[in-house]
DNA sequence: ACCTGAACACCGTTCAAGT
DNA sequence: ACCTGAACACCGTTCAAGT
């Protein structure tokens, strides 16, 4: 279901290392975190694992690459077309290309961070195993380029807002592990068509789990099986972006409170 | 450095899958993900794979059992001495115990989810594994034990807070994403002082951090740049609840306006 | 400089056999 | 019911050899 083009009989042109992270991505993809292996990866780009080590150190810097690669996809804003316009026109689903593109309007800096914010929650959903490796690339190394580059993309954002610049660091940082840490948990809802037995689709998935929480004992879990209901019919992109919402309130409640016409209120429907 | 308690030489008393969730932890907080395998643990519990897998399904399972009882002592509050009384005390580097008690004080709900944060941020300091492992968990399988027992910590707190029902569950979800994101990003912390090299401590980490972003390409990272200075000297569990009370101020902010006395700030020093 | 592919050490898991 | 330990299939990585 993913990609129809290339298949393995293209002996043809030559290795590269932008060929081999290509390659890896497309078998995260399709056949998920245990799927990416050197033999499978031989096989597809029909040649040896002598040759992958000739491009690559080892498959660490090869998952660091594949999640590079697709990190800049999605947090690169103004390159693609046909991405979400405004996150105020909400659509269910993920979307399709890999970049937001903010074509058209120029967004308030609330509106930048939504964008960048959604583009990050589909690359997750898009490709659920982007979470996992993030939280390793994060925690390993903040040297790298994926941290920096998911920074970047939100500071310039927050930079907008008129934050002092003493908080832009605790701002910024706290937007971004909201992001990084929602996201993340989404990650499940990519995983759903896939893992999933089919006929279980969304709506039936999200009934199980309310379900299983209405289930818990209730001397322990009796807040989760108060909210169990409302699990079953919530809108995950939805609600990432309440979230947002309420980190931006934040935001604007600490650090300009007698200030400007505080924040642009997403249309509420 | 960890326990010094219990060496190999105890063939004695029975096997159990407690015993073998506990070596599984000691394995991955002292020799890391990597270090968790079969053959180290019938070595550590000198016994044969056979064995373990009486008593316990793989190794998925073996590691999600380990994340579960490290979260439950985490987020259990109430229990064990000797931990942060309040956040407002702040004090640098991990706490010692496992579980944040909650002694004395009658903490505002505000605090009791600073506790119950600080308390999942300390554990994922103290066992690094925890940030990926976390991220696996919860999003594979919400309907396993993980993510129902951190919802409920963070929500019942939430409930004590006056906002209105219908927001209860998008109101705990924005708090835990937050949580499990900047813990998760700082689980590096943990890794100082194991993996860096001696010598290095966490002022010079930061150091490096800093100026590796220093060093970044001006066109494409100039906020990460014009930020990088501020990274050398700051303090995580400072800047984590910074985070926290940013999420809380959107909420008062959000839930109730025109109402009470709106939340409890922290003593700022 | 780039690629081949056999070989190595190690891993998770199984299972007939013991008690 | 619980444990033993040899065996199996598979993995990441290396390296002498080719072009």
């Amino acid at each position: 279901m993913a990609t129809r083009t290339r298949r393995s009989q293209r002996r043809t042109d030559a290795l590269s290392r932008e060929r081999i992270v290509e390659a890896a991505v497309e078998l995260l993809d399709t056949a998920g975190e245990s799927g990416l292996t050197f033999r499978a990866l031989t096989e597809r780009l029909a040649t040896g694992p002598g040759a992958i080590y000739w491009h690559v150190a080892n498959k660490d810097e090869l998952l660091a690459a594949a999640t590079d690669a697709v990190v800049t996809a999605a947090v690169t804003v103004g390159s693609a077309a046909g991405a979400p316009q405004s996150p105020s026109d909400r659509s269910d689903g993920p979307h399709e290309s890999d970049g937001p593109g903010e074509s058209g309007t120029p967004a308030s800096p609330q509106d930048g961070i939504r964008v960048v914010a959604l583009g990050l929650f589909d690359a997750i959903v898009r490709h659920p195993w982007l979470a996992t490796q993030l939280a390793t690339q994060l925690s390993r190394s903040p040297w790298g380029t994926v941290t920096p580059r998911i920074f970047e993309s939100i500071g310039q954002r927050v930079r907008a807002l008129d934050v002092p610049e003493s908080s832009w660091f605790t701002v910024t940082s706290a937007l971004v592990h909201y992001v990084l840490g929602a996201a993340g948990q989404n990650a499940v809802n990519g995983a759903i068509g896939r893992a999933l037995p089919p006929g279980v689709d969304r709506a039936g998935f999200l009934d199980s789990v309310s379900t299983a929480w209405e289930e818990l004992d209730p001397d322990e879990f009796p807040f989760t099986r108060a909210v169990a209901d409302q699990v079953r019919g919530h809108d995950d992109r939805e609600q990432f972006l309440d979230g947002i919402d309420l980190v931006l309130a934040g935001i604007t409640a600490t650090h300009n409170r007698q200030d400007g016409p505080d924040s642009t209120p997403r249309a509420q429907e």
